[in-house]
DNA sequence: TAAGTCTTCTGTGTATACACTCGGGGTGTT
DNA sequence: AACACCCCGAGTGTATACACAGAAGACTTA
């Protein structure tokens, strides 16, 4: 893989799973000499993250990673929900009927393995849900939402990591997704759109509840 | 202003201005040369043309000018009615009255200036409607959303290019528009999401019909 | 003692040289 | 004659050297 393309996982990576903290400056020699590879690609990765919104430019002095408090919080779930419902409604127009099915199908059974606990990590139900965002995105057929969401999803995975895995509102959680899988699946975009706004209201709610975003201190270098 | 800088607005303009054709293979040597520059600010400008959607990577073979097909026009417009409803809504609740009741007075009287065509350009105009799609963004207050309308704007002037001005489309959006700045200076958020619909709904018939968009060719070299 | 300025130094912005990979064309073989 | 392999070149990916700007610290002067 390129350089700079490795440079920009690791860094990204860093960041969404809070190893880099708000407010730490990145240099690009530092950087360079820290990955074993040259300034070139560093900017390159650096530049990338930027436009992502991890990172802020710091008065031309490089780049600092981007704080994020409650109200970035509720600014981005504001701009999901824009984002999730017409998904949603698209998918419901437009999707197969049989892969939804399919999915709500498997989100029943992942809420009994969610009860028992037998995978504390829950991984295979995150990744079950990531595919369910895969074929929302793919039945929605629009490249433009698709670019939107793929950005978003970054904003709030690096969220995501800040709250405990709390048992309770995964199962809630998985209910809510069930929902829309079915609502979709049924072709019924109004419905689709609600189940979906329910589901984003209980996320946003536990994760303003849940999370420590204003006491996370900048690094101290 | 730096290199890279001014290599990014350059191209930017060219490519939304139809100056370079889609399908053009941007070389980084040859824009070096062109531009006066080094190659290295000239990638950092390929780079976030790349992220704005406007070129494409080439197989690892340099970069080329984006096509854009009617379809990608449906999806654009499509994605666009989920933000700009999404903002209209938001600054309907949020918004200050009085900005949005003066833009609405301007709207009436740049209505009367279009149809005695005094401005052949109707620079005025279109200044007007940026001030609101400025003022909206400003009081719908979601940096996200912002982004998101900023990328969205840059490939709407691409297609709006190549459009014909017709001088009665133009005087029906500057009502749609006088009607959409009511609705939010009235804090009436239904209304504003309707009034942007129909906005949107008139703006992409008029973009599917009277552009030209399968039938311009790729560039020859 | 405080404020202003000068110096120095750290780090980014740009240029350029080198390495490497991917296509294309030509040639040889079957 | 067709297919496969090899050589060559164009162009990107990376490294490094140099120029320049901004900030921090110290020194001087009022």
């Amino acid at each position: 893989m390129r350089a700079g393309e490795r440079a920009y996982q690791a860094l990204r990576a860093d960041i969404v799973e809070w190893r880099l903290l708000p407010g730490q400056v990145l240099g690009e020699v530092e950087l360079s000499e820290r990955l074993g590879i040259s300034r070139t690609p560093v900017r390159e990765a650096l530049s990338r993250l930027t436009a992502d919104g991890l990172t802020e430019p710091h008065s031309g002095r490089g780049v600092v990673v981007a704080t994020i408090s409650a109200e970035d919080v509720r600014s981005l779930y504001e701009f999901r929900d824009s984002l999730d419902c017409r998904a949603a409604e698209l998918a419901a127009r437009r999707g197969d009927p049989e892969v939804f099915r399919a999915l709500a199908g498997e989100l029943l059974e992942a809420l009994e393995g969610l009860t028992s606990d037998d995978d504390p990590d829950h991984a295979s139900y995150y990744e079950l849900v990531q595919r369910m965002d895969a074929a929302i995105d793919e039945a929605a057929a629009n490249p433009f939402l698709r670019q939107a969401q793929t950005g978003v999803r970054l904003h709030l995975a690096r969220v995501r990591k800040l709250s405990k895995s709390d048992p309770r509102r995964l199962a809630s959680a998985a209910v809510e997704h069930q929902r829309i899988a079915q609502a979709i699946a049924d072709g019924d975009p109004a419905l689709a759109i609600a189940t979906t706004r329910v589901h984003l209201s209980n996320a946003l709610q536990h994760a303003l509840n849940t999370k420590e975003l204003a006491p996370v201190r900048p690094a101290a270098s």
